[in-house]
DNA sequence: CCTCTGGAAGAAACA
DNA sequence: TCTGTTTCTTCCAGA
């Protein structure tokens, strides 16, 4: 495999900090958090380079060399940030390419790289009987767009002669076996990407001078550790060896891995490492269609005939070249060209609101390929989750996609250890259907306007995929080890009604479950923070704070923490906890005084509880306020429309203008502790939960907001130019209300996905409102979206300067780019 | 016989 | 490098 085309790759580290401009010393904290300019510049699961495309990527200037994305190198759709969409105000409901971004490919040698998006529209074309009433399937070809077909995305664990086919039930049986990663059906094309491109393929691996791994991942991957010398070869060996000796096109990574830039990160220490094992064991080469290496043989489709679609590439009239930007946005799309799985959505477009009526327990043991299937995931109560659809009066059922996604402090994606897995038995009701999307399996499940456009869920298991077979896939920067709380995601496409209906055009609205912890041992041990009663209060400390969740014992401790720009703890205190007011699911403390009194700006740190060394629950974010920061309920909050967007809220959605919100989410995982990441409130709560209301005692101050991007652009200089981009779909706004300075508990366990969503639900919306969304929809709008573009983070918060200043709610925003 | 479930052994990874 | 602890993965057995 050393010939393996995608090798040269291997041997060479790309400089991923050079190309992306990527603030070395980043953060530790979190598996892999990614800096804004990292994220802004990842193209998604599709993105490729215009020129090492086949033939069709056209433009000259596309020849010019294409930066992998670091996370397109990490897997299928993951991060890959919301495409752009053309700038053009209509909705094409294409995306543009990304600007091209100047990668530095050296000291002395800097290229700009334009990025196309590729999307996938296999689904589309092979409509699935479930959705397929509504598929636009005529999306005809483009002539702006390259069709690709899709790869396998299942050949990655498949080292038998049926890799390429796709198994749709991976899990019930040892069977399943054949599962894989959800990973990206690209890798083939990217792999003849690479052969294509020259100045690509010559300048893009450096000899390894990556820095860090983006998240600090354990080196538990030496070329020992492969699967295959693991104890249990199982299926693993074969897949793994692929992996070993494969390169991307068998490995079905996600489109986003697609680069075959990816290099294992388990493989990355030393070049030397990464070679040797493909170097040596050339005869490990993984049967049949694994056998990418040498030959590009890129766009041989192997996708399963059920799953076999196309991509295509998006190729704009014009590129741009101007600096890179990211933009929101919308939620609806052609019906030929969904979403990616890691794509943000609302759970809301009014009138329509996808919500989760019965949460998941909190714990599920998913079971691993070696064992049988371990049942579907239960709720709380007693029998399973339920799923409805709001607002949809057709009579066209649609269906209801799942699967697993994460639960982590980053955007919602699809979990790479874990799959969603369809239950069958007697006692499952409820009809599903497989299928797979850019390595991700995913269930549809009929909404059907009979069950009032609810859904049981009670076929849908969790399967885990063992550690080290994923960690070994390129790209693949998250760790298996504890990271084991998933969430499951639901999403659903619909046509809208009129008058904002548009032909070939879905809404796509997505909601996503409370953490679900699925290992045998944590489930057990591990606290678990679903709420707390208050998210900053003064340096000072003494206010009482309530945390909900479960697993609390009398020994449960609670610290609040600040890690410093290095990841260094630079600060740690114990709470005092209310022995007598606490039970298992109740934590009642006294917030400790912050060690500096003096501070003038606010201070965001983090709060966990420790149920003993190594029994750490998520960190919540909490932040100091300096006394002259306190709250003061007369204080007008500031209502610029980007900051306090009413129906923005129902929406929730970066779609809807809050991508501001939505970056600092992204590229500042560690900034949870701003204004904008108190964390929100997910109307598809099932009825533990809503009771919880919110305090929001911090995020409309103006102070917030500078402190925020001052925060970010500290960390991150690239912020401070972060465009915002906001869509032109954008239903009408209105002024937005101020919140009563109202204790309450707040939802903690849903940080980054509903941060993104619902930021602008705090912002907003009354507490009241949030729990009755439908009030919203009746409020008067008072602006209309069309006119907010793209916008500068600067002038978000000249804006809410400005409006602070006047007072006067719903200034138009014609902001321009840049 | 199958699925689902809980427990636990032993290896691997980590501190 | 060694050792103890934690986590992961697999296996077993019972309902």
């Amino acid at each position: 495999m050393g010939a393996a085309p995608g090798s040269g790759w291997e041997e060479g580290e790309f400089e991923f900090k050079l190309v992306f401009e990527e603030d070395p010393p980043r953060q530790l904290r979190g598996p892999s958090p990614r800096n804004a300019d990292q994220e802004q510049n990842i193209t998604g699961e599709r993105t490729v380079s215009a020129l090492s495309l086949p033939e069709s990527s056209n433009t000259d200037s596309q020849q010019a060399a294409t930066p992998p994305s670091p996370s397109a190198s990490q897997r299928a759709g993951m991060h890959s940030p919301p495409p752009r969409r053309a700038l053009v105000r209509e909705f094409s409901g294409t995306y543009e390419s990304l600007p091209a971004r100047s990668v530095q490919v050296s000291e002395s040698r800097v290229f700009e790289c334009p990025s196309i998006q590729i999307t996938t529209i296999s689904p589309e074309d092979d409509p699935p009987p479930v959705r397929g009433n509504y598929w636009d399937t005529g999306g005809g070809w483009d002539r702006e767009r390259l069709y690709l077909p899709l790869l396998d995305p299942f050949c990655y664990r498949e080292g038998s002669p049926g890799a390429g086919s796709l198994s749709p039930s991976p899990a019930s049986s040892p069977s399943s076996r054949g599962w894989l990663s959800p990973a990206s059906s690209c890798d083939s094309l990217l792999v003849e990407e690479e052969e294509l491109n020259d100045p690509t393929a010559h300048f893009c691996p450096l000899p390894s001078s990556r820095p860090t791994s983006p998240g600090g991942k354990k080196r538990r991957n030496s070329p020992l550790a492969s699967p295959c010398t693991s104890r249990r070869s199982s299926y693993s060996e074969d897949y793994s060896c692929v992996l070993e000796g494969g390169d991307g096109p068998s490995q079905s990574q996600g489109p986003n891995n697609g680069f075959e830039l990816s290099v294992p990160q388990k493989t990355r220490k030393t070049s030397l490492e990464q070679v040797s094992p493909r170097e040596v064991e050339p005869e490990q080469a993984p049967p049949a269609h694994t056998s990418h290496c040498p030959q590009p043989e890129p766009l041989q489709p192997r996708r399963e005939v059920s799953t076999m679609g196309m991509d295509y590439l998006s190729v704009p009239p014009a590129l741009g070249w101007g600096r890179t930007r990211a933009s929101a946005h919308s939620p609806l799309f052609r019906s030929n060209a969904l979403p990616p799985l890691d794509w943000p959505l609302p759970t809301q477009f009014d009138p329509y609101e996808l919500r989760i009526e019965v949460q998941p327990r909190p714990h599920h043991r998913a079971h691993y390929e070696t064992e049988g299937s371990r049942g579907a995931v239960k709720a709380s109560p007693g029998g399973h989750p339920v799923v409805k659809l709001t607002g949809y009066t057709e009579r066209q059922p649609l269906s209801l996609q799942v699967f697993v996604g994460t639960a982590d402090d980053r955007s919602i994606r699809p979990h790479p250890f874990y799959q969603i897995h369809r239950v069958t038995g007697k006692m499952v009701g409820t009809a599903s259907q497989e299928s797979v999307q850019a390595g991700t399996k995913i269930l549809d499940i009929p909404l059907n306007p009979e069950t009032n456009m609810t859904a049981l869920i009670d076929c849908a298991g969790i399967l885990k995929l063992r550690n080290s077979d994923i960690e070994l896939r390129k790209g693949e920067t998250d760790v298996g080890r504890k990271n084991t709380r998933v969430r499951l995601v639901f999403r659903t496409h619909l046509p809208l009604a009129p008058p904002l209906a548009q032909p070939g055009r879905v809404l796509a609205l997505q909601v996503a479950s409370l953490p679900i912890e699925c290992s045998q041992r944590s489930a057990q041990e591990l606290p678990v923070v679903e709420s707390v009663s208050l998210t900053s209060c003064s340096v000072e400390g003494g206010e009482e704070l309530l945390l909900g969740g479960s697993n609390f014992l009398p020994m449960s401790r609670v610290l609040f923490m600040e890690r410093g720009p290095d990841g260094k703890l630079q600060w740690e205190e114990e709470a005092h906890v209310e022995r007598d007011s606490s039970t298992e699911g109740l934590l009642c403390v006294r917030v400790p005084a912050y060690n500096d009194l003096s501070v003038a700006r606010p201070v965001s740190v983090c709060l966990y509880v420790s149920n003993g060394k190594r029994k750490r629950s998520s960190t919540q974010c909490f932040k100091y306020l300096p006394v002259m920061f306190k709250e003061d309920p007369l204080l007008p909050r500031p209502s610029a429309l980007p900051l306090e967007g009413g129906p923005l809220c129902s929406l929730g959605g970066p779609s809807r203008g809050d991508r501001a919100l939505q970056l600092r989410n992204d590229n500042a995982p560690d900034e949870r502790g701003l204004a904008f990441h108190l964390p929100p409130y997910p109307p598809a709560y099932s009825p533990p939960y809503t009771g919880h209301a919110y305090q929001d005692d911090y995020c409309h101050k103006p102070e917030a907001v500078e402190e925020s991007r001052a925060s970010l652009s500290e960390r991150n200089p690239s912020f401070e130019n972060l465009e915002l981009g906001f869509t032109e779909l954008l239903p009408p706004l209105r002024p937005a209300h101020p919140l009563p300075p109202t204790p309450a508990l707040i939802r903690t366990s849903t940080p980054a996905q509903y941060s993104h969503y619902e930021v602008w639900d705090h912002q907003g919306r009354e507490r009241g409102e949030r729990e009755a969304p439908s009030k919203m929809q009746e409020s008067p709008l008072e602006f209309t979206s069309s006119s907010i573009h793209h916008i500068t983070l600067e002038e978000v918060n000249e804006f809410i300067g400005e409006d602070i200043r006047s007072f006067q709610p719903g200034s138009q925003m014609d902001s321009q780019p840049g």
